[in-house]
DNA sequence: GGTAGACCTGGACGC
DNA sequence: GCGTCCAGGTCTACC
């Protein structure tokens, strides 16, 4: 089955797919040379699937080898338009961009769309295997959750979808901590699974536009193991571009662009941005950093 | 509100 | 092969 999905221009797929690491995390698949971006899906319905997108005239198109109902075919097509932001309107950051030269490539190369993933739960969870670790890190212990706990693909059992709240909740946290190897991150994972299983959080309604920014930051700031620097990160995911993700790599990159290497706090990158106002965030993430 | 120390893993390095 | 050091954000206790 293919589904074709227009997007609003401009629109490339390799710049979503590269606009961070998220490509290289299971059960994401993408081959650099052909720009394409697979992915393993677990429908609401309990189906495994795999997604193959690729970028067509005027939006993309994605490839199912399965038979679907007309309910899994827009279920689908919901994931995909949020996975690729594919309704979002930059006009107006590339406007205030176009006379900025550390942000000719962006503007020139439609970048601003962010990759994601389907669901906020699967975001949230990924957000803290990226902190306080290296990002080699990061793509082992999410190919392990993935390996060990994601429902197989029928036609490809080596293949898996993310694992549910409900798996999660299942394994429980000694297993995610040992063989997981998720360290210490495993009480915050084991939590929120345990609490979006449960129904007692619903972490699909933080993507309402109707919830305001710093609303939406108290409350990422409360879920376990979500700092500021992943508060930040998520609400980038989410489409709010108010806050910086102040990491390590944001503190060097600051201080070698304006403070000739010299040490510098969150308050220093934080201004460094202050003109981009609600831009401020994707203005980071864009920036042509003479460092790189 | 600010700060120090613990948390955990894995890579780099020296022996 | 083994031991040590270090990087990477967040949490908790304490001031």
């Amino acid at each position: 089955m293919q589904l074709h999905l227009p997007a609003r221009p401009p629109f490339s797929l390799p710049a979503v797919i590269k606009s961070h690491g998220w490509y290289v995390l299971a059960p994401f698949e993408s081959t650099d040379s052909a720009g394409e971006l697979a992915y393993i899906d677990r429908l609401s319905s309990g189906k495994v699937i795999a997604l193959n997108i690729r970028e067509v005239a005027g939006g993309v198109n994605v490839l199912v080898e399965a038979a679907l109902t007309q309910a899994e075919q827009a279920e689908i097509g919901r994931k995909v338009r949020w996975m690729l932001d594919l309704d979002q309107d930059f006009s107006s950051f590339y406007a205030i961009a176009k006379d900025e030269p550390k942000l000719q490539s962006a503007v020139a190369g439609g970048k601003g769309r962010i990759l994601r993933s389907p669901t906020l739960f699967e975001d949230v969870l990924k957000t803290i295997l990226t902190t306080n670790t290296l990002w080699a890190a990061t793509i082992r212990m999410a190919r392990n959750l993935v390996n060990q706990l994601g429902d197989p693909l029928p036609s490809d059992p080596e293949k898996r979808a993310f694992p549910t709240p409900e798996s999660l909740t299942a394994a429980g946290e000694a297993v995610l901590r040992a063989e997981t190897r998720l360290g210490y991150r495993a009480p915050y994972v084991q939590e929120l699974a345990q609490r979006v299983a449960n129904g007692e959080l619903d972490l699909e309604a933080l993507k309402s536009e109707e919830i305001p920014t710093p609303e939406l930051r108290k409350r990422l700031l409360a879920l376990k193991g979500i700092g500021g620097y992943a508060a930040a990160n998520l609400l980038m995911l989410l489409g709010r571009y108010d806050f910086i993700p102040v990491d390590s790599w944001a503190l060097k990159m600051v201080s070698l662009e304006w403070h000739d290497g010299k040490a510098v706090g969150p308050a220093e990158v934080e201004a460094a941005f202050e003109r981009w106002g609600p831009w401020k965030g994707l203005a980071y993430w864009l920036w042509d950093w003479k460092a790189q």
